[in-house]
DNA sequence: AAAATTGTGAGACGTGCGTATCATAAAGGC
DNA sequence: GCCTTTATGATACGCACGTCTCACAATTTT
């Protein structure tokens, strides 16, 4: 078990049984999660057809099962960027890109959530294993990034504080919220979220241009 | 096992073992919890000195645990009302109130969701157990509340919107990103979710004076 | 082609959760 | 006081998860 090449096995094109195994593996564990289900390892293996102990040789716990699949759902959304100097212009951007992406993947990213979720309650009980720590810190730099225009108008703090507030009305949070509990559309869940966005921007610079 | 009797076990002050053995159990679970660790029902057993059957008994899954210390933990919040005319006085005062009681039992809190994230995952699989159902609806109702003032000021459907957009800005959600994601103290994120609840209400009106 | 390496499958094992059974102890009714 | 009802504890069971071992098959190396 060659730690450096298990590493790189993603990202380079490999041959021989053990990419293609390992391949197959995560994307019957996407076809499942899009279609709803999150599935434990010996459900990915079953649906596979490996064996259950294979399949636990390439995912070690369902943790690492998702974190591969996620990692994967969110490969066009870390891509994103704006080079519009208008901050509103930018965060609608960038919930209008990643939102239904989100919203496609849904099933992944709550169970994401649910696995962050597991191990902040280990942390706490002090029985933390090993396992790779969830980041979901994804977030922030995007809408740092968002309010980059902002530099000079808002200041610093104010910057930051938009970017936190911004921060809670994206991701798949907001989709619990307004999916789960209030029982909106994938739609009415999007322009709720790009109504609010707004929102917290024109407040942000009104603010500043109030103080100014 | 008389259903309707357990069902008013909680409310009723009742006597004899039966209910004695409940509070205990609760009280205990509740204690474990708010120290941060989200027991199972044979560790609540363990930790009230009563034998895992018993335990069962009255807590046949940690989800019926769960939401019972829920239950408990929600109290002073869904008791919360306010006549202020103020919509914004309204809002920053169910966040100082609900907030901070949430942010003391966040565990309880995070438990809960995370529950709710694995019922929606079972329902989407189809293996949905007969177990009982997590709400997590109360906040539609408190911020219903929140906005009534602005009856007649803003139309319906944004005051529909806002309530929505507002239901992003407070709950454990919050504590989740800010907390764990930017790694805020407790205090800088209630404020976080103060500013950005004060910001969707303003920007709220200020459509609706603009359109009048 | 033969040997060494590597991937795979079958099965056993330990653990924790939830369920069921049965005997004992405690409470309430007469 | 005795008897019925009810609560409790001990134990065993099935199940799923994760780990481990070992034999076999596939691949690569020589």
């Amino acid at each position: 078990m060659d730690v450096s090449r298990q590493q790189n096995e993603t990202a380079r094109i490999e041959r021989g049984p053990r990419a293609r195994t390992r391949k197959l593996m995560l994307e019957t564990a996407t076809r499942l999660m899009q279609s709803g289900i999150t599935p434990s390892v010996s459900e990915v293996a079953e649906a596979a057809e490996v064996s259950r102990a294979t399949a636990y040789r390439y995912f070690p716990s369902q943790a690492a099962l998702v974190h591969a699949v996620v990692d994967e759902a969110l490969g066009p959304i870390l891509g994103w960027s704006s080079d519009s100097p208008d901050a509103c212009i930018r965060v609608a951007d960038l919930l209008a890109t990643a939102m239904p992406r989100i919203d496609e993947f849904e099933a992944t990213f709550k169970a994401a959530l649910k696995l962050s979720l597991e191990q902040w309650a280990q942390r706490q009980a002090g029985t933390l294993g090993n396992e790779p720590l969830f980041k979901r810190g994804h977030r922030v730099d995007l809408l740092k990034c968002v309010t980059a225009p902002l530099q000079g108008t808002v200041p610093p703090e104010s910057r930051e504080r938009l970017a936190q507030a911004l921060s809670l009305v994206f991701g798949v949070e907001v989709l619990i919220v307004l999916k789960d509990i209030w029982g909106l559309t994938s739609e009415s869940a999007q322009s709720v979220a790009e109504w609010a966005a707004k929102a917290l921007v024109d407040s942000a610079l009104r603010q500043a241009e109030g103080e100014a």
